[in-house]
DNA sequence: GAGCAATAGTTGACTAGGAAATTTTATTGG
DNA sequence: CCAATAAAATTTCCTAGTCAACTATTGCTC
């Protein structure tokens, strides 16, 4: 017998939300989303916020050597650093032994900065995952911190 | 007493991976970057594989649809459309009743493509997630439909 | 010490997407 | 029936990255 159906449907697929990787990307989406308009009301992105954070630690940094943790490249660091000293919070200076290496460092203002987005990306995981209860954090966070380990990935996530 | 410390030590910030946001982020991305490599072997980007994958379900569909279910702007999808056509794995057509709308479809060469690519994100989900036991497959799993649902978010997640 | 390789940073061309203005087509109210 | 409105798609301009070419400075070798 020939198949009775004139169109043959689709074959079948994986679904595409059988993948946990599928589920991981839509809620950390959502997640960086939110809170890139939490950080918009500051007049920040995330990726300043990132840098930011990363200042604040370390009191002065070499570019490339953020380019390396963050993962991205130095291009992208050298026009992340102008709009940060555009905004008055973070300034270049040009070490005086090797004068090619820079040193980033906050001003004041992005110093002051730093905790106020700090909060803001508190409220921001508490507001997705606040509700968890304690062994769902620590069972979650456990799985993704072993992925990374048996996979040797390194580099703060950015974008 | 005056504090003996000449440059006080930074105040102390919540650390960044405290946040489960932030592990998410970090093994998303890195599972999208690894997905994104292997695509470029195809010649295909994330984000046309989102939409080849949602032309293969759908037959046909109407670009506003797709900009509205993926989370992206019509013009987006448009561009993404253009691409598509370039490569011969789409096409338009404007709908014969009523001419604003198209109608997008994959072309034999695209749907013939889309199971190839399929096995694609399995082998990629396998080999970040793989390893997992049944258990913690479920656990994450649940864990992220759970905050999806209660959060009502939609739109299928392309970046 | 002169030239050459390596390294840090910048710049320009390009890509992908968002926001908003624009164009085309259809519907609806007078 | 025709103007006004609405909706779909495209287009333009902007942002934020990458990549690769380029500049400047240093270190290395002969």
């Amino acid at each position: 017998m020939t198949d009775p159906a004139p169109i043959a449907p689709p074959p079948a697929l994986p679904a595409l939300d059988s993948h946990l990787g599928y589920w991981l990307r839509f809620v950390s989406n959502q997640v960086s989303h939110a809170f890139s308009l939490k950080l918009e009301r500051r007049g920040v992105t995330v990726a300043e916020w990132v840098l930011l954070r990363e200042l604040f630690e370390q009191e002065a940094a070499i570019p490339s050597a953020l380019a390396d943790r963050l993962g991205m490249t130095r291009g992208a660091i050298s026009k992340l650093a102008d709009r940060l000293a555009a905004k008055g919070l973070a300034t270049r200076t040009a070490a005086m032994d090797d004068r090619r290496f820079q040193s980033l460092a906050l001003t004041p203002q992005g110093r002051a900065l730093v905790p106020e987005l700090a909060s803001l990306a508190d409220a921001n995981d508490a507001e997705f995952f606040g509700h968890l209860s304690a062994v769902e954090r620590t069972q979650v966070e456990a799985v993704m911190k072993a992925i990374v380990r048996r996979l040797g990935l390194r580099a703060v996530p950015v974008d």
